[in-house]
DNA sequence: GTTTCGAAAGTTTTCGAAGATTTGCTGCGG
DNA sequence: CCGCAGCAAATCTTCGAAAACTTTCGAAAC
């Protein structure tokens, strides 16, 4: 009792969810997906009984599994007290978004030049999903919420898709997920009144002008950033400090 | 028997070697510094029993540094079949240099910007300590190189510690180490005729000129890339495929 | 001669527990 | 009343072995 992973055997199809390394894979998707939408909240102590409960694997397998998050800016570790999720700041997020801004163009600006039909299929099919589910509210559910969020990665990676430089791109998603965390805060402290920004994106894309869709991303980058700064309560300060002042 | 890792305790300073995770984050590092040294050569297989002759550890701290080392793109690793040190190629060369003029440059114009008396001090110590030991050769042993690459690189930290950006900080220096790699087989294969890039830079960044030093730094990562596109062989053909061509 | 199947060997992956460290609490002394 | 030493509880860290998977090798069938 307690585990049962393994299915029948023979009745799992051979191409299932197999692909990749199955349950370390999974733990750290899932707890990458915790903390960008905050359900594991900055600064919070992750200590390894919840998240045995909460994930369901061994002591062995969180830890590899934060060791990688760790490596992505999503969590911190201490000597021998630990590991926490990454803290936030306005600071934070303005440096972070800068280089966004520098990245995104880059890539998409690269992507742009080397398009291909699957790649601008792919810019249609995803945008037509988000825009399925456009601009959720405060009271929205979650589940709305992440999956928002899901079909938002998924239009923006396809922009930059085609773009020549593996290394750009690997920067490019940690950003990209790095910005997720205090989007997800935005959702829900703010109001989106934001226009069809992505529409005029793809269209600028699929018409591949350059300067114009490069424009469009770092307005879409510096406009999210103006309106977290503004409107999120909590963003200003710093992470509450426990010993003294 | 066989491990004898703790001291007597209560004779140990408090503030001896404990920083950091010990153990783990040790074997870590002895990891990343055996694939930069390409000790650990590009896609070699790393099999957990040699590993955990070569390190003293067991598997789970194994793992735990590996998973670190696959977030920084020093490793690979695949489904059930273990990990493996990343492959190299000109192209994946071409690339992060690229990338690495814009970091470096944006890094260095920011700090000298914010420099203080501290930071001039630190360039000129490391620089001190680098030139001592200026230009490995072919045939110098093995520690004359691996300690010529400690100050090489604890040089150009220094360059630019006052950098107020984190997240750009971050990127140069995980690009920084890769470039690492190709660097030390140029050195085991090309002749250095550089001449003293190092001092001139130095100087640049002393007298607060900006463009001067950015032109030089990225001078200095072009003519690295081009010395070893030319004079390394084995850096244009792919990484071994093992099944047909 | 080639292919297919199955068993054995080699590796990886996962787990639970023992060892070591930190944290929190209690009581004594200033 | 505050501070500190010492003990107890909680927590992290490390390890070795069991379980699951992949690869290899050889024999039988085509």
């Amino acid at each position: 009792m307690g585990k049962i992973l393994k299915m029948p055997s023979a009745t799992t199809a051979p191409q299932d969810v197999s692909r990749e390394d199955a349950a370390t894979f999974d733990v750290l998707r899932q707890m990458r997906e915790d903390i960008l939408c905050c359900v594991l909240k900055p600064d919070q102590r992750l200590r390894f009984g919840e998240l045995r409960d909460r994930y369901d694997t061994s002591v062995g397998t969180l830890r590899e599994a934060l060791s990688h998050l760790v490596s992505e800016g999503l969590a911190r570790t201490e000597a021998g007290r630990g590991f926490s999720v990454a803290p936030i700041s306005l600071a934070d997020f303005l440096d972070l978004s800068e280089l966004r801004v520098y990245l995104e163009t880059r890539t998409l600006a690269d992507a742009i030049r080397h398009g291909t039909d699957a790649w601008e299929a792919e810019i249609v099919g995803s945008h037509f999903l988000l825009a399925k589910l456009n601009a959720p509210r405060q009271d929205d559910p979650v589940a709305i919420k992440r999956e928002w969020g899901k079909r938002h990665k998924r239009f923006h990676d396809a922009l930059v898709a085609t773009c020549t430089s593996p290394w750009s791109l690997h920067f490019r998603s940690e950003l990209f997920d790095q910005a997720r965390r205090y989007h997800w805060l935005t959702m829900i402290h703010a109001r989106s009144r934001r226009r069809n920004e992505h529409l005029e994106l793809r269209d600028a894309v699929l018409a591949r002008d350059v300067d114009l869709a490069c424009g469009l991303i770092e307005k879409h980058i510096r406009t999210t950033v103006a309106q977290a700064a503004s409107e999120v309560p909590g963003l200003t300060m710093t992470a509450p400090k426990r010993k003294k002042a």
